[in-house]
DNA sequence: ATGCTGACGTCGC
DNA sequence: CGCGACGCCAGCA
């Protein structure tokens, strides 16, 4: 019956605020991708609906450091959709975070695997 | 309910 | 090595 079990982890949380959860504890200065953070939450093919959930991400938390969250690549893929087209850039400037045309630089080194530093910890 | 889109990822040429 | 096409999941019209 349960053929799939399940997407999502057995808490009744949305696919979203899991999202939201991973982007809030990239810790200041490092980055992670979209398909990391799937991968996280058990489906790293579902890497589109992460950055689908980025997309909404204003609408459910406004406080949300999106701007830590790539692509594979390091490559800012979604600093189209912040405010300012600079935005996005400019906080990972301020972050000590390296960017050249839209390339983040070092982005091996700074990246920052989810599944590998957050611990499910009793939650 | 069905279909399209989308801040991705992987495979192929 | 670079560009293109397909596939995946979830949300919205």
């Amino acid at each position: 019956m349960l053929k799939k079990e399940t997407k999502l982890n057995e808490r009744n949380e949305d696919f979203f605020e899991a999202v939201y959860q991973v982007v809030r504890l990239i810790p200041k200065g490092r980055v992670t991708s979209y398909g990391a953070i799937a991968a996280f939450l058990g489906s790293k093919q579902s890497a589109r609906a992460v950055g689908w959930a980025m997309n909404a991400s204003h609408r459910h938390q406004e406080n949300l450091p999106a701007h830590r969250v790539v692509n594979r690549i390091g490559m800012l893929s979604g600093k189209h959709h912040f405010a300012q087209d600079n935005s996005m850039q400019n906080r990972l400037a301020s972050e000590g975070v390296v960017v050249l045309d839209n390339q983040i630089q070092q982005f091996e080194k700074l990246f920052w695997d989810p599944s590998k530093e957050i611990k499910l910890d009793g939650y």
